[in-house]
DNA sequence: TAAACTATGTAGCCTAGGCTACAATTTGAC
DNA sequence: GTCAAATTGTAGCCTAGGCTACATAGTTTA
């Protein structure tokens, strides 16, 4: 029975929570642009839907929403590129994901499920929270 | 640089990450109005909407979208209630609650920081995960 | 090089989750 | 018992994130 929090605490929670879906999306499009441009030297729209198992309308128009946060920049059946605050943005987002799927996994969660839980936490994790995460994972190395 | 994953296997997580948040605010609510019920003996629009800070049209069209998944009933200016079904997502989202955030506070995170990271990571940890965080509990206390 | 195929882009529709504005109901104060 | 205030409900609008259908631009190939 857990005792009610006051009242604007849980209204800032819940609307942090609630924001930081609409930032989760950008997240994992720049970090999958910057895998991409890495790994294949480009990053096309029809690969970038294919990878998230959507029509290639809806990564068009999620890329055009990366465009106005001025994360990516993209030139007619030329590709996707990220701006240095899209980099930027997905060096942030790799090392996060890295650190929650060790912690997981050190945690005892196999490798699979670590993944792909990863996925879904790695978004919500504050910076208190993933600074000590990684105090744990040192101290137990 | 992370290697991608196999296409069908981001694809999947993908879509699991992106439909776990339907249902996110669903079990929040389901969870507030069991506190609210037990706590105050009833749950009204406008408390819930005070605790979530969002305007009271919002909450009552979530209240709508409870009641459509069979997860609550609510009596015209009467308050709201919870079905079993209702009742049975509520204990689970509060037991899982709870283990997230001893599971941060065990990592060395504050309570504070750990309430608030729980409340958006909680959404997104798998049965198995959630298995092994009590393990981990388990073999510290 | 013209035709066919693939990739890209656009338009329009849907649901979820916000909002404000307004209408109706209930409660409480006189 | 009536009138004012608070609560509840409804309507309509917005953005995000999906979709399909269609149009246009490149690329390949016969």
């Amino acid at each position: 029975m857990a005792k009610l929090p006051a009242e604007g605490t849980q209204a800032r929670r819940f609307g942090k929570t609630r924001s930081a879906q609409s930032t989760a999306l950008l997240e994992d499009y720049a970090e999958l642009i910057a895998d991409l441009l890495t790994g294949e030297g480009e990053a096309r729209p029809t690969d970038i839907a294919r990878r998230f198992g959507v029509s290639h309308a809806t990564a068009i128009k999620t890329i055009s929403r990366l465009k106005r946060a001025g994360l990516a920049t993209a030139r007619p059946y030329r590709g996707v590129f990220l701006t240095e605050k899209g980099h930027a943005l997905a060096d942030r987002v790799r090392v996060r994901h890295r650190l929650v799927v060790d912690l997981l996994r050190a945690l005892g969660v196999p490798t699979e499920a670590a993944e792909a839980d990863a996925e879904g936490i790695e978004h919500h994790v504050s910076e208190i929270t993933l600074k000590a995460f990684a105090q744990f994972l040192r101290s137990r190395s």
